[in-house]
DNA sequence: TGTGTTTTTGACCAATTGGTAAAAGAGACG
DNA sequence: CGTCTCTTTTACCAATTGGTCAAAAACACA
């Protein structure tokens, strides 16, 4: 049943994900159009549709496949470690992938506020368990008093916006920061925010 | 030059504005449509665009009509009073948007998850200007010994991110939540998180 | 009531949209 | 070389898009 890619169908599949993520991140599913993808990936329409039956396709395809990468941050939070630096390594992870893969946020952001039409039933499934889990986990250092009292749910949503926010946000931040580069100076404020949250005393 | 609006006018006028932030803010610009608006709004699509001479048009007037209440709270920071308690009640004002005026802020967070094209000249003159003298204001807070020492720029992101998220990424809070409010213990939330990185000592 | 203005409509348009069909062109492999 | 599969292109749809226009309808007001 399975047949082995051809060394251009890799290439080109590759090459249609690359130019999906490029456009749909920049005008969401309904504001994109083919022929931006098309363009973007060096190919003709028909060739697009050569590769994937349709534009709701590409657009899927890539969801589901950047999904595993953005929740990875969060299976990587260790019951076993220190609290506070799990949590605080954690911060700086999400920051980090904002700043490596702001176009992948972003896409993010858009289905999101669009009502996640395509996502829906993973967030009310496995991101939903995921959190569960974690927050479990959290609630447990918080038992044991390594953390101060925080909702662990809030405290998760508040990693998720002020990380996310940098790369979402992008264009306003730069248009008041300038030409600073904003990532350095916000992993110190957030280090310091949350560090402040956490630590028990 | 200024001739009185009828009141027919009044009422379609404010009629295409709500129908326009109803559908741009679930689709964006450019995946939103003349005839989802016109339906919206109870009209035919010529007849929208006799009161408004083009789509970008209602889009643009929407964003400006809604610019000035959305830097409003930012405007309410008051130098003369208590430093903490007007971060404090800036971050509840700000919170209470998200929870009563969500479509505004997915209107404004499309806009500029797409680059910003049509309020970027905004967010480089008038907000900037606001954030620089708000800044100062913190920053001499700081001075004084009457918050700790926290990047003020940095500061209001934080602020900004942590309570447009919950009208932003609403979706995806209630998909976790379920059917819980996420507003009310958002609230005490973001009071503890502010008041613990703010309060000196 | 009549008359001038404002509002609404229905019919229409050119451009763009996502998608298809069929045939031409490349690659792989014996 | 020949043949078979894989890839790409050309030409083309039907539907939807933002927007126009002139005529009809509703309104305001004397």
């Amino acid at each position: 049943m399975k047949k082995p890619l051809t060394r251009i169908q890799q290439k080109n599949h590759a090459a249609i994900m690359a130019a999906g993520l490029e456009v749909f991140s920049q005008y969401g599913f309904r504001g994109s159009t083919l022929d931006q993808v098309a363009d973007a990936a060096g190919l003709s329409k028909p060739n697009l549709l050569y590769y994937f039956p349709s534009k709701e396709a590409i657009y899927t395809g890539l969801l589901v496949g950047l999904l595993e990468n953005w929740l990875e941050p969060l299976h990587q939070l260790d019951a076993g470690g220190d609290p506070v630096e799990e949590l605080l390594s954690y911060v700086h992870r999400k920051l980090a992938m904002s700043r490596d893969f702001p176009r992948e946020s972003r896409l993010f952001a858009t289905e999101i506020l669009q009502g996640a039409p395509e996502i829906k039933p993973v967030l009310e499934g496995e991101l939903r368990t995921l959190v569960d889990a974690k927050c479990a986990v959290i609630t447990g250092w918080i038992d044991e008093g390594k953390i101060r009292n925080v909702d662990p749910l809030h405290l998760i949503f508040s990693v998720w916006s002020l990380t996310q926010h940098y790369a979402d946000f992008d264009v306003q931040i730069r248009a008041i920061m300038g030409d600073r580069d904003p990532f350095e100076s916000a992993d110190a404020h957030l280090e310091d925010m949350f560090r402040r949250l956490l630590a028990p005393n």
